[in-house]
DNA sequence: CTGCATCCTCACTGATACTG
DNA sequence: CAGTATCAGTGAGGATGCAG
């Protein structure tokens, strides 16, 4: 944790390793993906889809292709009708795997207090000014 | 670890801690004013704004409101002219910083990887389809 | 089943100007 | 110094339809 790497970041993403994990683990659906794969280990597109409702099918295309082309991820294709593609962890993917889950416990433990900060806010600022 | 409550995550942001972590840190510039502000310690707006030098005023302005309504930075306001406000992380906010770093550290040694695998796909994409 | 191509929307973001 | 207000552009992401 040298403090020397972090005292400024000015450079847009060339000296700043913080907005180059962002903008990998940052997007919307990459997070979900690896651990899914983390849980599941190998699993087929349309599982994927199951257990990631809410995302749509071009999304997971696309994540999978990023995830795949930066090597957190390996793709089988099986060459038979119907076809058969099984997505799993490599091991870059793996190493992710760990510092994820720190972020997930500290999650679990602070979301209700910053629910509750929030919330405490909203109730502020609709006093603050006159309700007109 | 426990596997169970990581099945599946289909509520959109209700069920799926790993969505709520991300919508707090995985903005453009949360993470980095908490790294800021964990290194520097007490901060004035002008010094984070030249600190962060990428950043607009507007979403400095922005992005320190969030985290103080998430509870995560303390802003402390001096009533003189010229006006002068200070920033600093709540203990709440000092909590992120470890699965922070954790994810930092990952992203110094697997960066180099993922962008010579990156480098690798595109140089396949470019003799995959005929040249036309 | 697995995916690609197209269109379209809207939220995020930056630029600029103004204020206490 | 520390913001607020407004405007405009961009691009991530969803819906739909087609293909191997």
């Amino acid at each position: 944790m040298s403090k020397e790497n972090l005292r400024k970041c000015e450079g847009d993403r060339n000296d700043c390793p913080i907005k180059d994990v962002l903008y990998r683990v940052g997007d919307k659906w990459s997070m979900l993906t690896v651990i899914m794969l983390s849980d599941h280990g190998t699993l087929r597109f349309n599982e994927l889809h199951n257990l990631i409702e809410t995302i749509s099918q071009r999304m997971l295309t696309v994540t999978l292709k990023t995830l795949e082309a930066d090597g957190l991820i390996a793709r089988k294709m099986y060459a038979q009708i119907p076809p058969k593609v099984e997505y799993s962890l490599t091991e870059l993917g793996q190493s992710l795997v760990p510092p994820l889950m720190s972020l997930y416990e500290w999650a679990n433990v602070s979301m209700p207090a910053i629910k509750a900060s929030r919330e405490r806010h909203q109730k502020q600022d609709l006093v603050a000014p006159d309700n007109r």
